[in-house]
DNA sequence: TAAAATTAAATTGCACGCAACAGAATGTGA
DNA sequence: TCACATTCTGTTGCGTGCAATTTAATTTTA
């Protein structure tokens, strides 16, 4: 019998393994990145610059969903790795200009067999896995979309 | 035309979106829980004592996903604020028993819209959220039982 | 063009989240 | 029963994550 409390129920509340899941998929990569001396936000700013090699701290704030007051200290830590410079851009002097370098391309070598390793750990069929991904997607962009 | 290093893109890792996610939807839940003067994970501890009334701590711990590192500290506040009791257990004393107050339980009331409010942020149909959730659920079991 | 508004990043303060460790209570086996 | 292992909670240290504020650079506007 339903009552009036249900709504309230852990269970009924998409939040919940959301929140779950995501806690313990990166609990999952620890052993993986430790191994590369990334934890996991560092990890996804690394994958992004793997990618474009350059990007100011506005866009990854807003690729990764991240604020400043995370990245902003991340950064000064990545930089100190060597595996990222800091610098103002010259068009504008606002704008941080975060550029990967020689030693953080060379990483990405050591990076690629994490994702192998990740995709063991969850027990999704290929189908699964995409419709999985494209309701992420869809939620997200609900959400940021209506800000 | 797939590359060595595409696995390693940011859009092809289901941890991306997941964690982008749950992000999102807890900062969607904070006007709401600031009205209940909550943060998201005090809330979830309310969600489990709301529906058992009491419980110790480790299996909170278990249920929420949750270190006791995280918890421990947590508890406290809200026992701060009058709505649960911490004592520790008579067969064990090691055990911590966390009773949820009058005061507690009178909050369910106010709480009770935030559900609905936080449905309208999700657009999904019922047959979409249904999926999600089981996804979810599954992914979950495989990584909590293997470990 | 000088003042006001806007934009971008950095800083501060608070709340998680977890590993590693500490310490007390309980269980176990010789 | 007494040493030893186990179980459970609590603490510390580090790394996010975000709101709010500050500072500096740029743009807008009067």
């Amino acid at each position: 019998m339903p009552d009036l409390y249900d709504p309230l129920k852990l269970d009924n509340q998409i939040c919940f393994p959301l929140y779950a899941c995501s806690k313990e998929i990166v609990n999952r990569y620890r052993p993986y990145l430790d191994e590369l001396d990334l934890t996991y936000t560092q990890y996804i700013v690394m994958m992004v610059l793997w990618e474009k090699r350059e990007i100011n701290c506005r866009e990854l704030c807003r690729r990764l969903y991240l604020d400043t007051g995370t990245l902003s200290p991340l950064l000064k830590k990545l930089e100190c790795k060597g595996y990222i410079t800091r610098n103002r851009s010259e068009n504008d002097e606002r704008n941080l200009v975060v550029s990967i370098t020689e030693e953080g391309m060379a990483l990405r070598d050591k990076a690629v067999d994490v994702p192998k390793n990740m995709a063991c750990c969850v027990d999704l069929t290929k189908e699964e896995a995409a419709t999985l991904y494209s309701l992420l997607y869809k939620v997200l962009s609900g959400l940021t979309g209506q800000k």
